[in-house]
DNA sequence: GGTTAGCACTCAACCCCGGCGAGTGCTAAC
DNA sequence: GTTAGCACTCGCCGGGGTTGAGTGCTAACC
């Protein structure tokens, strides 16, 4: 008993027809909504076979059957195959990003936006990130009588900032100079180079101890924290779907919707493929046994590389969700290489 | 029939023990577990008085009865008025903040997830906003060839920052005279002087064009939008109370936490107390017909002020979340002004 | 006159049960 | 190989009885 043509076309309809609904879908719905030719007794049959097969779950002797991970798992292998994505939503798209983004915070955030706005489920965006940014410049700017606002910008444009405490007679000028000289040191390191070089520099400056000591802590905060900033859009549009009417259930999905970190380091996992599709158990999150995360990613021109991903119910508009994270991943591609 | 002693006592430990059970209390439950020396039959008067009078409602004729709106506002004013807010978790909170904090918005995140976590409800934690902050130092630092990073500090310490687009030939140092000589002519003014300055300094600046637009709009966008950065901590926290197990209401009222602005502006109606205490139908927000806003001010040394939130149902823990607000009210301000 | 014991009454919550209907598996005929 | 027919299964739904918490009222008590 193998798995022929007609096997695959019946399943694709169960398929469909539960991402659709959400209730267990019999023999006879498919005979008569998708016009197979074919009888509800040998649809049945077939169903018995794919049940077999592992492709269908049955919850109880006298429902119809929903699909399995398994069933998830080839049906979405066809789609990205066959990659017959119709980008219909590529306008929409484009609309939402008419207006200037300042900085790049905010574009994570508008396209977390947009994303769960688009797709109904909830959105994930993560900044960029890559080999290891590379300072380009570093500036010091006086915030009050002893304390300084460092602000690096690196090679990707990124800027990160903050503020620490120097010794009190250093005006604008000096601070000035002292950036000038750190920046010819510092230039095209990266942030953990400059971790390591920042005790030579420290000898030939004399009295600037505590100034020295600020950037030190600042470089080391900042060259681990890769996912900074992460943007989350639609976090309670997963109430939207019966699968979480549970309270529980619910309530264990959206706590993790809050950890942003975990949820980052979840979303990270992507591969080489331009999508990455995890079904159910294959998430690794217990959290998760019945959602599924659906992962992009976008480029920067020089490189580095940012993720975006849906999360939703196993029962996902695949099709729909990675028509619309590819044409993101594009507009965000494009918004950020010619920045 | 007035609102005696007793009948004030016994009304307490009705909200008493409906805050902390939230299932309708019934006479022989006060009689019993609250000793006040009154039989279950005595207490059932007094409780039909109560009714009367405003303060009590019954779900149903053989349920018991439940506080109403009236009833909290008399328990929370009774409160006020005591000033009984013992801070026991003062050490909580204060170790909470001994790492050092790098910037504001990271306070403000930090502040929210600490007081949700203390009190178990949503906690949201607004920047301090003040009369207008002025600006201190502008500075312009180079992203790239054409494109320039402009930040300004202002005399509360918080800093804006936005990258423009410059014309292309301003190097380094270029850039740091322009700044200073910004500085100079736009220290001590708010953003919107600064606004209606540009163009009398664009008079004398030849050839920045693109430059002092970028300013300009720039300083448009900063000057209006006081709630930029509204730190929520806790959203699903709502989900632990039984009021909310009905998904539907769960739903608006999580779907109201993600749109910032509303939130910040809901959470901004602060008057001038100490504390500010809304119930139910008081917040004029129906999706938060049964909750409870609680909101306290902190300030930063300039006189700026800020406000800080505690969202829950309207059975809530009153004296304890008083208690740890006002308890994070003196240390944000202490945090703020020392700094 | 306030307090209390006693009692009848109410009503949501719970459980049990039978009917309904969607859906299946099997068999026999085409 | 396909299909019609049929017996069977089992979750869902609605009705009816039971339970128990709680009330309001009345009469007796101090």
């Amino acid at each position: 008993m193998g798995m022929d043509e007609r096997k695959f076309r019946i399943l694709q309809a169960i398929i469909d027809d539960y991402i659709l609904t959400a209730v267990p879908v019999g023999s006879r719905t498919i005979s008569k909504k998708y016009d197979m030719g074919l009888s509800s007794a040998t649809i049945r049959n077939e169903m018995s076979d794919l049940e077999e097969l592992g492709y269908l779950d049955q919850p109880h002797v006298s429902a119809g059957r929903i699909p399995s991970a398994k069933a998830y798992r080839l049906y979405v292998d066809q789609l990205l195959h066959q990659g017959l994505l119709h980008s219909d939503s590529e306008s929409a798209i484009r609309a939402h990003f008419l207006g200037r983004m300042r900085q790049m915070e905010d574009v994570i955030d508008h396209a977390a936006q947009v994303l769960s706005n688009l797709t109904n489920y909830t959105a994930v965006v993560l900044p960029p990130s890559g080999p290891q940014p590379r300072i380009r410049t570093l500036q010091l700017v006086p915030v009050s009588s002893n304390a300084a606002l460092v602000v690096i910008v690196t090679d990707s444009g990124i800027v990160r900032d903050a503020v620490i405490r120097v010794s009190e007679q250093l005006d604008s000028d000096t601070l000035y100079a002292i950036s000038k000289s750190l920046t010819k040191e510092l230039s095209g390191c990266t942030l953990k180079e400059a971790v390591e070089l920042l005790p030579q520099i420290t000898g030939r400056m004399q009295d600037n101890e505590k100034l020295l000591q600020g950037l030190n802590s600042f470089f080391q905060e900042n060259a681990g924290s890769s996912h900074a900033h992460v943007a989350i859009g639609g976090r309670s549009n997963i109430l939207n779907y019966p699968e979480y009417s549970d309270t529980e259930k619910a309530r264990s999905f959206l706590s993790l919707m809050e950890t942003r970190d975990k949820l980052a380091s979840i979303i990270a996992q992507q591969g080489e493929m331009a999508f990455t599709v995890r079904i159910g158990p294959e998430t690794g999150v217990p959290e998760m046994a019945d959602c599924s995360i659906v992962t992009a990613t976008y480029s920067t021109g020089n490189g580095q590389q940012g993720t975006i991903g849906v999360i939703g119910p196993t029962r996902m508009q695949y099709n729909r969700v990675l028509s619309i994270l590819g044409t993101m991943g594009h507009q965000l591609s494009e918004l950020f290489s010619d920045d």
